[in-house]
DNA sequence: CTGTTAGCGCGTTCAA
DNA sequence: TTGAACGCGCTAACAG
């Protein structure tokens, strides 16, 4: 067990001078003693202690990652293919600025401020997070905070949020499929509180329809239940002929994948029967035929920037938007077809 | 910040009686004063200084999770669909039995032996290790270990590691295969090395051509590219016709829905053109039309037997077989099709 | 530039 | 059944 008094004795220092070369307080360090040190240091291949730190200094440079539960399926968050990458993109980030990462799922707001109280972290990464828990946390702690995807309207202090710029999707994808000469049409989503990522992506399509003179409310908002089979029976709604509607809009990938795959068992073609849309652009989208028409995220980079932010505001540096909207772009693919009489271009 | 003293002091106790009741050593504490403590712990939120236990006890009740690099795509190890999935299968485990979890990425075994003597940690589970690294790391500390999908063919002494019949499953689908009537095939993975899951698959393919009176050789083990591009170009092999091969035993259920898609564009039906095999039963292969015939694994499985078989050892009882190998089965689905003459049934 | 010293919070003797 | 005392390895004053 290398320690740092092992070390110091070997190099005939005090441990104060090893901790400053660690350090690099070479302030306080000549070249000498550096480079001696250094040498003793690297053949017994000093490894830190970090029970030690944490009692020491009072923090750990351990990041939490919390997933708060299913987003989506009905499964462990982490099966989904978002999940995995953003946490991918973390955890590259985390080790990149010499931090650790902790993970832990799950949707009690105690068992976090717990967590971070037991293990001294020195930040926290919340995915997922309602509002109002999100707020609840905040207010508990002082360790610094970054939530991904979190929608915090109105809350009375500053929640540093990394999200995506939802309306502009929305926006987007509707306007392309009104283009298309779409009318009848459906925005399919999980969940239809506001605020919320879903919300503001069918308010940035309402905004689209409204522009054109059109309407577009609640009864177009349709509901995806958490469970396959529900799913597949609202999806035999759109089978036959003439549709009820023209165009489905989803507001993820995977549902829309889900639903092109299930109509092309059951003989209706996409896009010629029906016309589909996603949001996300991950995988599926590419790798389903048709491939998907779809709102693109970065995702990688979403992750990438909420570590970002967290480390600014663990060196006590003033982050300047608490709200960040990471933009996003429409991505035309085969999955929309054009409605005769369509005012294209 | 609640500590065991000021807990103490509350409760008119000495800390060690504190920490008696904490750990439930109810041999040395009467009942009375149990729950006096007990109810000060409760109304002061007390939370462990893990610092001071690591200190103290030398070790941390960490479990590291070391995820070796790109195991498939050449991207982020965590974008694949399985890595995010057994990775939300062993958080679930070891929060289930009360530890706590460290996702460290890297491909340097010095990184994983610094970082479990930095935390102290109590065990680690490894994914995707080279079978020579990992005897490695094996042998350079004391901590518990348990690897996943590793090969340890002939090491001196016992790896433990939880991984799939390999061996099995090529031998199941290439059965079936062969059941079909097909007998131009070809098998198609990332890694041609011995041993190793894609060889294995591999080899038990060549036993059931070989009970056949049939060879399956190297020159019908093609090496997939990491490089997506270079992929579609080999795919091109498999378009026209007639065609050079029936069927395509893919050795992971990506680039066989990779394939799939491809071929589609390319105006090339599956299976009425060429046949597709799979391996893993991963969400792609339910989601693709034709569905996958594939080979089945329960990755959740893989990662709670990992977690379980490392609390085994961590608690020094005796783990009987060092490599488990998971069952796994054959799922028909449709993107296989009979030739002419084939023996069904 | 270098060394001495006093804790950080907890587990674990050992003594009462 | 309880308590006092020590040490784990490190950091940060402070003194030289």
């Amino acid at each position: 067990m290398a320690t740092i008094k092992e070390i110091a004795r070997k190099a005939g220092v005090s441990a104060t001078t090893v901790s400053n070369v660690l350090h690099g307080r070479m302030a306080r360090v000549s070249q000498d003693t550096k480079e001696k040190v250094e040498a003793i240091l690297d053949a017994d291949k000093y490894a830190p202690n970090m029970g030690a730190m944490i009692l020491a200094s009072n923090n750990s440079r351990i990041i939490g990652v919390i997933m708060f539960m299913k987003p989506r399926r009905n499964e462990t968050v982490l099966e989904d293919p978002f999940s995995s990458t953003i946490l991918g993109a973390i955890e590259a980030e985390i080790r990149r600025y010499g931090y650790f990462l902790m993970l832990h799922t799950t949707s009690d707001e105690n068992e976090v401020i717990r967590l971070s109280k037991t293990w001294k972290l020195d930040g926290l990464v919340l995915m997922w997070v309602p509002g109002s828990i999100g707020c609840v946390i905040r207010k508990s702690m002082e360790t610094p905070l970054v939530f991904v995807d979190s929608y915090f309207e109105g809350a009375s202090y500053p929640c540093f949020n990394v999200g995506l710029d939802d309306f502009s999707g929305g926006y987007a994808i509707a306007t392309y499929v009104l283009s298309m000469g779409h009318r009848r049409v459906v925005f399919l989503a999980n969940d239809k509180v506001y605020p919320g990522s879903d919300r503001t992506r069918f308010e940035g399509c309402r905004r689209a329809f409204e522009e054109r003179g059109l309407s577009f409310n609640e009864e177009q908002y349709i509901i995806l239940s958490k469970d396959a089979k529900e799913r597949h029976k609202l999806y035999r709604r759109f089978i036959g002929s003439p549709p009820e509607f023209t165009a489905l809009m989803f507001s993820a990938d995977y549902y829309a994948v889900e639903a092109v795959s299930f109509l092309a068992a059951h003989g209706t073609r996409v896009p010629e029967d029906v016309s589909v849309t996603g949001f996300d652009d991950n995988i599926f989208s590419r790798l389903i035929r048709p491939q998907l028409t779809t709102v693109h995220q970065d995702v990688y980079q979403k992750g990438k920037k909420a570590v970002e932010m967290l480390m600014l505001l663990i060196n006590g540096e003033s982050v300047v938007d608490a709200d960040v909207r990471l933009p996003v772009r429409l991505v035309v693919r085969d999955s929309v077809q054009a409605i005769a009489g369509a005012d294209l271009g």
